[in-house]
RNA sequence: GGUGGCAUAGCUCAGCUGGAUAGAGCACCUGCCUUCUAAGCAGGCGGUCCUAGGUUCGAAUCCUAGUGCCAUCACCA
């Protein structure tokens, strides 16, 4: 039973008690910093019940819970707000009770049912970048949080892997590729691949010019432009199965693979699966015959088949096209009802999908739940915001993409340039100190891209580097860092039992406790929200309470060593909160920086 | 044009289901390293919470209308 709870029960005695009225809830908020308290009764709702003077009644009632409630030390009322003293020893109980627990905030996994969570999601034509750094970052923390809050979660995604836009990559590194391959020429095998797609378009662009200047129309020329064609049939090879194009397919794509996994490596996310669209979009026609049985579908006369949503307010989508092959709707459909084949247990699923598809799931969704499926009512569009740059949207072909693993080798560089200057490792080895400035740097990236709200857009500007002070990763990183420190030199307390009980606290201890007791919550929360600018935000907010603390109250040097171990314990679950939070955001901490 | 999202300090962002005088960081200005790591702490400056109405004892938060930016409305993915 929490504090809430327990004052929540107390209140309604007292106002039965004294006004005998029924109050069917009590509406709490944290004492305001100005006031004396700890913890606030709004009175306002009770006047619908109870008549009469606001600062009445909290006055009555504050007496009748001093009166009667050993936990409530003290009261005072201002204006309608109730504001109570709460006793000590409250919280150095509870404190007692969280202080030697390492998973302190995480649930216990109780729910048989499992999510399944897709992110990433990449087209196998190009490298990964920042918005595929926002999504990847969004959907593991997103995986993690709701681990963390008692949920099984399996971490997927679907491949791009054929279309198109592989094969002008294709066509390109056939026609002036020389044979090249990620061992020739010391290239990520994404990357390699990702320039034959820029050459494709040079190559393209110049074939149009050429026929606009021998008198083609603009949009002629776009259209029957040799090398677009020829990888248009490409494609058609590939459907029908020819041999060499599949080879080719099956060796650019397993280049690309390599490279995407060291990307992932880098960033420090993983996958329990993965789809590939070039297996599951048969599936979805499949289901497409089954819907056009039962009525959810219709076909027209031109042999196309759609799904009517007017009765949605939506409009009408399709489905499958006249020619019978498949659309991103009918992979998506098969990709859905294939992973939960593959997994029985799943009763739900998180898409992590920028929202500038929006409109596409809630017509997945939709179209799923008319196909009769139960837990089609349990999916979820984490829809995220784009990230811009000052110019505008990245654009792959005008070169204005920021690269991922160039982005965080910059981060670790800049976290090198810093811890320099600082200067505090001089006793560390080379290799500590590269992987000690990947962690400040990856910190630093995650942790500004995660404290922000995933529905709202974020404006990235590659010339202004991320901060690494105030609300940062590293300077929560920085936090964990010192008391690491100082647990080094209290080695020879931990073990001692600190009692605690003849204990004043001091108001940045008692602050503490507060914030530290909010932390299952806060998981909770953001496991509903699905957002981890949640725990960002609590942690930044433990971390600056604890930064008063420390430097406003001696740890090492108090004055008793019961207080002594006592901060030293403190300290340690303050640590153990900062590593749990930042474990969810899939950020690590350091024993030094 | 229809639909959806966003709009809070010079900049980047918090603000939970409506609650007290709207909070942080960066930037700018003051102090604090012979004592536990100064990537820190303490303080100052800085706001028509896009606009106009409405609901309410009470609105940044809810409703309506408008403005601005973004996305989307394809036999593209």
């Amino acid at each position: 039973m929490n504090l809430h709870n327990t004052l929540e029960k107390h209140v309604k005695d007292a106002v039965k008690s004294l006004f005998q009225a029924e109050l069917k809830s009590v509406e709490f908020q944290a004492t305001r910093k100005e006031f004396a308290g700890d913890i606030t009764v709004v009175v306002f709702p009770m006047l619908r019940i109870v008549k009469g003077n606001p600062a009445v009644i909290g006055e009555r009632i504050g007496q009748y819970l001093q009166e009667h409630v050993d936990l409530v030390k003290g009261f005072n009322v201002v204006k309608g707000f109730l504001n109570i003293e709460i006793d000590d020893s409250y919280y150095i109980n509870f404190f007692k009770n969280i202080c030697q627990i390492e998973n302190y905030g995480f649930a216990e996994a109780k729910d048989n049912k499992a999510i399944m969570v897709e992110y990433s999601s990449p087209n196998t034509n190009k490298p990964l970048h920042l918005g595929h750094v926002r999504n990847v970052l969004l959907g593991y923390s997103v995986s993690e949080i709701l681990k963390a809050s008692g949920k099984n979660v399996y971490k997927t995604q679907i491949i791009n892997d054929r279309g198109i836009h592989i094969c002008k990559s294709m066509l390109a590194w056939q026609r002036f590729g020389n044979n090249e391959t990620p061992e020739s020429t010391g290239l990520k095998g994404d990357k390699l691949v990702g320039n034959y797609y820029v050459e494709f378009d040079k190559a393209y662009k110049k074939e149009v010019n050429d026929l606009v200047a021998n008198g083609a129309s603009e949009e002629d020329a776009k259209k029957n432009a040799p090398i677009l064609l020829e990888a248009q049939e490409m494609l058609r090879q590939w459907e029908s199965g020819d041999e060499n194009v599949v080879a080719l397919w099956h060796k650019m794509n397993g280049w690309v693979y390599k490279g995407f996994e060291a990307t992932y490596q880098n960033i420090g996310v993983d996958f329990d699966k993965y789809y590939y669209e070039s297996q599951t979009y048969l599936l979805g026609k499949e289901f497409v015959d089954e819907g056009l049985k039962t009525g959810v579908f219709e076909k027209d006369p031109d042999g196309s088949v759609w799904c009517d949503l007017t009765d949605e307010g939506l409009d009408r989508k399709i489905v499958l096209r006249s020619d019978g092959t498949a659309v991103y709707m009918t992979q998506d459909i098969g990709t859905a009802i294939q992973r939960i084949k593959d997994y029985p247990d799943v009763g739900g699923m998180v898409y992590t999908v920028g929202n500038e598809q929006d409109y596409h799931f809630k017509v997945l969704f939709l179209i799923l739940k008319k196909l009769g499926f139960e837990w089609a009512k349990n999916l979820y569009h984490l829809s995220y915001g784009m990230v811009d740059l000052p110019s505008g949207k990245m654009k792959s072909r005008e070169g204005t993409v920021v690269d991922a693993d160039d982005l965080i080798k910059e981060m670790a560089e800049t976290a090198e340039e810093i811890s320099k200057e600082l200067g505090k490792l001089e006793d560390y080895s080379e290799t500590e100190k590269k992987e000690l400035y990947k962690t400040i740097g990856l910190g630093a990236l995650k942790y500004y891209i995660l404290k922000v709200d995933p529905k709202k857009r974020i404006l990235f500007d590659p010339k202004e580097s991320i901060d690494f002070q105030g609300n940062t990763g590293p300077f929560i990183q920085y936090t964990y860092a010192r008391i690491q420190s100082i647990l080094r030199k209290s080695e020879h307390l931990i073990g001692e039992n600190s009692t605690a009980d003849n204990i004043d606290l001091h108001e940045k201890e008692r602050q503490l406790i507060k914030q530290l007791e909010l932390f299952p919550e806060v998981i909770q929360n953001a496991a509903e929200q699905h957002s981890p600018a949640l725990i960002a935000n609590y942690t930044y907010d433990l971390v600056k309470d604890f930064n008063s603390f420390y430097q406003n109250v001696s740890i090492l040097g108090a004055e008793n060593k019961n207080e002594q171990s006592f901060r030293v314990a403190l300290s340690k679950s303050v640590g153990q909160t900062i590593k749990n939070a930042f474990s969810v955001l899939g950020i690590d901490v350091p024993e030094r920086m």
